[in-house]
DNA sequence: TTGTACGCGTTATCAG
DNA sequence: CTGATAACGCGTACAA
């Protein structure tokens, strides 16, 4: 009866009113409603059907969460959703939530470990579906006890927990071999001719730049040749601008790889202020591949950003997820572009001193 | 005692065993931990707090969020995630929800009036405290019928609505006026004595792509000058670039403004790559001032991205909405930069014949 | 100041 | 196949 009095108002019609007006009782109007497959008379169902229509009826999503102990969001712990690289992550996420109507929410961090396990917690408070933690570990963080101990409350319950970077918790992970990255792309330049390669670091203490560093480092050394021509970066356009600038000091490298995609634009443009010829005299390559990498003509490391996170995605909301064990790795492929050459017989000199 | 089993598995902790080792009544420990102003003896606080931190207990945000009517969840629906245009609008929100404890969901419509519904019916369903829509209106869409009446139902209910740009309903509205935006840079490139100014349009039917346009014809003709030099675009780099590779093959422009800052990105380097000096030959603007800009050295418009979502979302979630007819406009300006210079007195015969 | 009891809108478990 | 009814975990009149 108060129920029918609230009917003539705003107020939003529940369950309770579609089996009212279709002389059902609650249980079945719900079989019906819920899109379980169950067993209910076709002339029935029809009648549930269309006075869900009828009186425009919407199911409380919140009230379902309550009793499923799940809602249908997907959370993405991220760094900064401006930066390209995430953006993209998110969008791969967010295509795969879409399609089984669930919603994105999105976490940036800002890369402070402390405000990822804020949102981490808070995710597992709003009982998500599922969360995908895209931002890189920093081995050293104290904060880091505590996200473990989160990635355990997240296994003990429903929600499924995916890493796009390995960050050593019980959570199956979806990630590109960072080492692997960096060595292609140096190995490339190599085949290219270039032997005094320097290489822009990316954010300190970032498990990701590490692995960056090793990789160049040993594609460097196997190769015979000086490894230690590295500056100290980050993965935005300044730390690239500084860098370049300092390489404008001394004498030139053959070639520079930054890493990541932005630091490459700074580099790029900085030197090429400063009057150096890309590539003619120096060399330029990122990584990411991001979508201004073609407008800079950029030659980089293609990184499968929107991939990740779709997958993630399909883990967390599809029928199998991943094992917590499971590792999958996908490719990545250098993108030659027109900031990078065959290094010319001129500027060789140079090149056979330092190697 | 079922409880009591309960506490030692992986079970979360709920309110009742906060209040059960308190020695407290459920509504008591409620009424602390929901952070309600309600009279509690000081001792008794400290009693509740004391179990809750012991048993680590974690409020059920969607228990809490079905007796409120409400989750503690912002909207934003934008046309993509990975156009730096929306995601610094995202950024915005994101910033000020995270500070009142709020989850932003993210919806990327792909300017897909269909799609846009569908996330705002989601959003309305998963009662959402509120539901900032980014995307712009596209007049002539026969969706826009069910919009409104979303609209209608979103001010009947709870969750609060802000728009970032016009949509014709009964909301409040954050935005710039986009037909000074266009005017005043126009007016910036008039006096810098340029008087052939082609333009590239944004995206077609979309209002704020109308009202550019109309900023631009409005400031040319209020000048004398022909403003019919007009190229169809879109707001991508694609456009910008076919517009620039028009533009080679006639008499170019003395200058061109471009909707937006990546149009405007394709038509520089693509004048470049055509053998146009810039700013020698053509100057060249854009609208947005996103991050790059200062990369390419961009003459452009600064808009309040960021802001805008900010203050949406403060609208939001804060203490005062706004009005359903309240409309605030942000103030954008002129960045100048290397891209756009007085025209050349050589260069000057062209336009005194075009004038 | 504290406690009791009900309601929020669904789903799930039993009987029929 | 259908219908009562008990949860789900929390907020809040109302009563004490």
């Amino acid at each position: 009866m108060s129920r029918a009095r609230r009917s003539g108002t705003g107020g939003k019609v529940s369950l309770a009113d579609v089996a009212a007006c279709a002389n059902v009782s609650l249980a079945t109007a719900s079989r019906v409603m819920s899109g379980a497959t169950y067993p209910v008379a076709a002339a029935t169902r029809e009648r549930v059907l269309q006075a869900a229509t009828d009186l425009s009826y919407a199911p409380n999503l919140i009230a379902r969460a309550l009793v499923r102990r799940m809602t249908n969001t997907i959370g993405v712990v991220i760094g900064d959703i401006t930066d390209s690289y995430f953006a993209e992550i998110a969008r791969g996420v967010e295509d795969q939530a879409y399609r089984r109507d669930f919603l994105t929410i999105i976490c940036n961090t800002d890369r402070s470990p402390a405000v990822e396990n804020a949102y981490f917690r808070l995710l597992l408070d709003h009982h998500a579906a599922g969360i995908i933690i895209a931002g890189g570990a920093f081995p050293q963080a104290p904060e880091n006890e505590a996200f473990r101990e989160l990635a355990k409350e997240a296994s003990r319950s429903a929600t499924r927990l995916v890493m796009l970077t390995d960050r050593d918790v019980e959570a199956p992970v979806i990630s590109v071999d960072d080492r692997m990255v960096t060595m292609d792309l140096t190995r490339y330049l190599i085949g290219l001719g270039h032997r005094r390669i320097a290489y822009v670091e990316g954010l300190t203490g970032l498990s990701t730049s590490l692995r960056r560093g090793e990789g160049f480092a040993r594609a460097m050394t196997e190769a015979g040749l000086d490894a230690s021509l590295r500056y100290p970066g980050g993965f935005g356009i300044e730390p690239g601008r500084a860098a370049a600038a300092l390489m404008l000091r001394n004498e030139l490298p053959d070639a520079v790889i930054a890493a990541s995609d932005e630091a490459a634009f700074g580099v790029l443009t900085t030197l090429q202020q400063g009057g150096v010829e890309i590539p003619r005299q120096v060399s330029v390559a990122g990584i990411d591949d991001n979508r201004h990498a073609q407008l800079f003509n950029l030659t980089t490391m293609r990184l499968p950003t929107y991939d990740l996170g779709a997958m993630a995605a399909k883990w967390v909301i599809g029928d199998e997820p991943g094992a917590p064990d499971s590792r999958v790795t996908l490719p990545c492929r250098v993108i030659p572009r027109g900031t990078t050459s065959w290094i010319s017989t001129a500027d060789r000199k140079g090149a056979l001193r330092a190697g």
